[in-house]
DNA sequence: TTCATTTGACCACTT
DNA sequence: TAAGTGGTCAAATGA
């Protein structure tokens, strides 16, 4: 084992993924540097004192998902390590060390910056991580620094969009999905996520065709259904993050950061201010809780699915290639990412009180199969129209029935579609969670191969059996 | 003592 | 219908 972590260390190593931008900085330190080159406005500003990493040290994990992480952690941090580290392999230590950005303080200018890649990141959460680990790379460069930009702001979607997950999302999701315990130490150990969430991992299993394993984690917050699973790539990135459900509850809210408390999170999002989180947080809530929106909204939190269904972001999927984020995200979903506006509309901070871990497991499990009604449940019409590409089925692909079936703990059964393209392996099924007829769960599964269909052809033939009358379809 | 993580086992779904 | 795979549970472990 050991010598396969080392390998992987070595392998990893080349984190080939950093943004080529220049010199071997940190996210951080290229952050801030950016902030610093750009416009007087931020210029002028305080000079930043450049968010710098702090070395923390990187609990060492007994797993050894964890080792390939650290090696890949490091690389992506380029920067220290830690002890723990350390055994991983002295040689390289450099890789193996981790650095946590700690937040420090920082100008307004830098934190909206921040809070914007943050947005970002957290909104597309689902759809850069696994672009991120895929897709993105060639671009990242281009966008990465685009996205440093002054214009940073929204000016640039496609990059934007797409690329902001590059590097310094992954850094951060992967302290944040794979760093647990350095992340926050409060007293409650839920772990925010850079998607604003907290979350425990409650499995973890080595998957098929998967060099890494794939970590399950569930939402903290008692009664919330959400699930999301992890998995890494090769170079042990984050390669994909699921989502699953819906969260019931608005996003923990965020320590204030104004001081150094960000410091905790270790995200760069995070960091990045809260500026971010409160918007994001808030503004999943908002869609949620309106519910409808729909999907296009969805994202925004990191994946958050607005809407009870599983998505997954493909990671082949080129959303470039497809022409949009959109079709990046291989699901509906994504819309909102892309578009930005979801982070719109944000509603006060709703502060909820967390329950004790003890209790979770209980009430997660039985809150999974109809904790998502509710307040939260999404109208699943609404889900399929909402997205950009509603075209054929709302999310944009067509869909064929293939099956129906009864499951377990559920009284409605659940309908299974596939996805009509060739060769095509996506699937979805969709099923109801509660006596409204309305409320469904969409479950994606796997990833398209494929662009989505050309709007022109018959949106919604196939997809209409699969759910609700869609063609809601944009201008 | 408490709680998060780990991990083997079980269950459900897909093929 | 059986086998394979994925997802979840929950006891054990460690911090």
């Amino acid at each position: 084992m050991d010598i396969k972590e080392a390998e992987r260390v070595v392998i990893a190593k080349p984190v080939a993924s950093r943004p080529t931008c220049s010199s071997f900085r940190s996210f951080t330190e290229l952050l801030a540097g950016a902030i610093d080159a750009s416009p007087s406005n931020i210029s002028s500003e305080t000079a930043v004192p450049a968010i710098r990493p702090k070395t923390v040290r990187f609990k060492p994990t007994v797993n050894h998902a964890v080792s390939g992480l650290v090696s890949s952690q490091a690389e992506m941090s380029g920067t220290a390590h830690s002890n723990s580290s350390e055994k991983i392999s002295k040689s390289d230590s450099r890789a193996s060390v981790v650095y946590k950005p700690l937040a420090k303080v920082v100008s307004r200018a830098t934190v909206s910056v921040l809070a914007n890649m943050g947005n970002f990141n957290t909104s597309h959460q689902s759809t850069q991580s696994s672009v991120e680990a895929g897709v993105l790379h060639q671009n990242q460069d281009k966008c990465f620094r685009s996205q440093l930009s002054p214009n940073l702001r929204h000016n640039n979607p496609s990059c934007a969009e797409t690329n902001q997950t590059i590097e310094p999302l992954k850094i951060a999701s992967q302290n944040m999905e794979e760093d647990p315990k350095p992340v926050q130490s409060t007293a409650n150990t839920d772990r925010p996520s850079y998607d604003g969430y907290n979350w425990r991992k409650y499995g973890q299993k080595q998957v098929k065709g998967s060099e890494y394993p794939r970590s399950y984690y569930k939402c903290t917050h008692p009664n919330c259904p959400v699930k999301k699973k992890v998995e890494r790539s090769l170079d042990g990135q984050i390669a994909e993050i699921v989502y699953k459900g819906e969260h019931n509850h608005s996003k923990p809210q965020p320590p204030k950061k104004s001081s150094s408390g960000t410091q905790g999170l270790g995200l760069a999002s995070d960091g990045t201010g809260q500026d971010t989180n409160n918007r994001l947080w808030n503004s999943q809530l908002n869609e949620r809780n309106e519910g409808s929106e729909g999907r296009v909204e969805d994202q925004n939190e990191a994946g958050l699915p607005v809407h009870s269904y599983q998505s997954k972001a493909p990671l082949l999927y080129d959303p470039l290639a497809s022409g949009g984020i959109n079709a990046g995200g291989g699901t509906p979903d994504n819309s909102c990412g892309l578009s930005g506006e979801c982070e719109e509309g944000s509603k006060g901070p709703e502060a909820e009180d967390y329950e004790p871990r003890s209790k979770r497991r209980k009430s997660e499990n039985q809150s999974n199969e109809g904790g998502i009604s509710g307040e939260g449940v999404p109208d699943p019409r609404v889900v399929v129209q909402s997205s950009v590409d509603s075209d054929m089925t709302g999310d944009g692909f067509r869909w064929r029935k293939y099956g129906q079936k009864v499951v377990k703990g559920n009284p409605y059964p659940r309908s299974y579609y596939r996805c009509t393209s060739l060769k095509c392996s996506v699937r979805k099924h969709v099923e109801r969670v509660s006596d409204d007829p309305k409320a469904f769960i969409t479950t994606y599964e796997g990833k398209h191969n494929h662009d989505m269909p050309l709007r022109n052809t018959n949106p919604g033939a196939s997809e209409k059996d699969a759910q609700a009358p869609t063609s809601k379809e944009k201008p």
